[in-house]
DNA sequence: AAAAGCCCCTGGATGC
DNA sequence: TGCATCCAGGGGCTTT
């Protein structure tokens, strides 16, 4: 469910609330896409520090060591004083003296996971081969066409991968490209420099944008306090196959990449 | 090293 | 209404 845009409202959503709090209990539903990894007795008495995110992971860091967070295609957090028994779909609560922390994920690819240190060997197995942050100044427009260059897989493909930016996922990838007028099965090695730039500049646009919205075209997205985004952002080729393009007025062309769907105009992205 | 496939799981939409 | 099929916002792992 959740792109960058996404994962960054919930963490902002509730990470103020949580800050200093202390840990009075961890319940595990069903598993999830890994084992926690400890006893949940671990994390009583520890105090919450605070919540980071790095890419699509939200990492809450407490007095003894580091929460790793993941909302895979479904989940979704949710923060309060109190909450309702957890449901079937309810994996992961996080009981703190000022409320608690709800992970629902029907479809378990999230995940929680417990690693003692920042340095933790499955920290750096999940965090340590991922991109840029996109909205920083470390997204670097030079380096990214740099990056590209190297890539000899479909400029889509790369976006998704998330080794070289993270937090593009499938819709934004799509409609990213759209933006910068890129054949999302253009290989990335052969982007030019302008070409390259004006797609950094899209991801910059179409990430920040959704930020601002407070999550986004995503039909069910709500961030830690239930609310929803705003909605306010029209996709201009996710899934809209057959639809006018809101530009040119051809039909969105849909096509398979790495058995996910692509979406674009073939008229307004030409190679 | 990089790319391509596979797979984890459930629910909703669609078609017969 | 019932059942089968397909599809979904992610990403690590294994195989090429």
């Amino acid at each position: 469910m959740p792109e960058l845009p996404e994962v960054e409202v919930t963490r902002q959503s509730f990470a103020d609330q949580i800050a200093n709090a202390q840990v009075l209990a961890v319940k595990l539903g069903k598993p999830l896409r890994w084992p926690f990894g400890v006893e949940p007795q671990t994390l009583v008495g520890q105090t919450v520090l605070g919540v980071r995110r790095r890419g699509k992971y939200l990492l809450a860091d407490l007095s003894g060591g580091l929460l790793l967070l993941h909302l895979g295609m479904s989940g979704s957090l949710q923060f309060a004083q109190a909450l309702p028994p957890a449901g079937k779909h309810d994996h992961f609560d996080l009981v703190t003296t000022l409320g608690t922390l709800r992970l629902h994920d029907p479809r378990r690819f999230g995940a929680a996971v417990w690693a003692s240190g920042q340095d933790a060997p499955v920290a750096q197995k999940l965090l340590g081969g991922l991109g840029v942050e996109p909205l920083t100044d470390d997204f670097d427009a030079l380096l990214f066409w740099q990056a590209l260059r190297q890539r000899k897989a479909s400029i889509k493909q790369v976006l998704l991968a998330g080794d070289v930016v993270v937090g593009v996922g499938n819709i934004y990838a799509s409609e990213a490209l759209f933006l910068a007028r890129i054949r999302p099965t253009t290989q990335a090695r052969l982007l030019s420099k302008p070409r390259a730039l004006a797609l950094h500049a899209a991801i910059r646009e179409v990430l920040g944008r959704a930020l601002e919205q407070g999550g986004s075209t995503l039909r069910n997205f709500s961030n830690a306090q239930g609310e929803s985004g705003h909605f306010q952002l029209a996709a201009m080729v996710y899934d809209r196959a057959g639809q006018p393009c809101r530009v040119c007025h051809a039909k969105v062309a849909m096509l398979r990449q790495g058995q996910r769907s692509t979406f674009y105009c073939p008229v307004c992205q030409k190679r």
